[in-house]
DNA sequence: TATTGTTATACTCTATAACTATA
DNA sequence: TATAGTTATAGAGTATAACAATA
């Protein structure tokens, strides 16, 4: 085998200001999380977005689609098919409003809140693995920090 | 004008155990961020990726594509669009390598060069906006606790 | 046999615009 | 006029698989 040549991928390379931006640390950390995530939940097939608008769902049934997709800071336009999608599996129901029946009434069906208690627990399972990995002191730091955070 | 009905926009909506997901906080920082960086960087048009191949490029000069992608973490077919599209503005060449005629040899063009100054200098604005929207405090310790992960 | 760059496909997510039915 | 939901489109990013040239 030849030695490792001058551009060769097992040289260090170096990033220079980039572990001065926020937003290259934070997205890398991102990337990380999220593939843990739908690894962890793979026996359910939900992705991040799918878990936030059940999760937001359960604890505020009956909203409308706009109230979900500004909670979130998700397009009205993308709800609608994350929406499909839950619906087509049979854990969301989207139910006429008796007040406005432009919109609709959000609900987990029963079948939908049995799977959420099991969700729940993978996603817990999948939490304490994030803290392991960034460290238990540096995840409560990095939850504090983060706290209020609004993209608004 | 009717008074707001129960499953209205206007109302909070209860996120449940949502913040205490660091992958839901970081995922609603990160899209703040990039939001802004993408506006902050529009007189170049350059994106956060695009950003940070140039940056890997600019201090790393005739590195393979394999190279920055996996320094990067990015995709190794996703990087040859990446630098379809640099190359396609002037701002990146490849150059056929000395040792590995399968691999290229990346470089920052002349003009790349001169549009980098000035793309560091925005992207040094957009950190700066950065540090205000999440306090300056809360910055540097983000930029510390955060220090140093790779999503390997 | 393994690696580099490339092409291709599929899916998720973001951003917009336009349409409908209601308000 | 404005809003809720929908449909459609375009682009970015991720994940794979396969192929040619080269190691």
């Amino acid at each position: 085998m030849q030695p490792r040549s001058a551009d060769d991928t097992g040289l260090q390379v170096d990033l220079d200001r980039l572990p001065d931006h926020l937003g290259y640390l934070v997205r890398r950390l991102q990337r990380w999380i999220f593939k843990d995530f739908i690894q962890t939940l793979a026996p359910f097939d939900l992705r991040p977005a799918q878990y936030s608008v059940m999760t937001v769902i359960h604890a505020n049934p009956g909203r409308s689609q706009m109230a979900v997709a500004l909670a979130l800071g998700i397009e009205r336009a993308r709800l609608v098919h994350l929406i499909d999608g839950l619906q087509a599996r049979n854990y969301v129901e989207r139910v006429p409003s008796a007040n406005d029946r432009r919109s609709h009434a959000l609900h987990l069906t029963r079948h939908g809140g049995i799977a959420f208690d099991r969700i729940r627990t993978l996603a817990a399972e999948h939490e304490r693995r994030v803290a392991e990995r960034v460290g238990p002191e540096q995840h409560k730091a990095l939850l504090r920090l983060l706290a209020g955070f609004a993209d608004g």
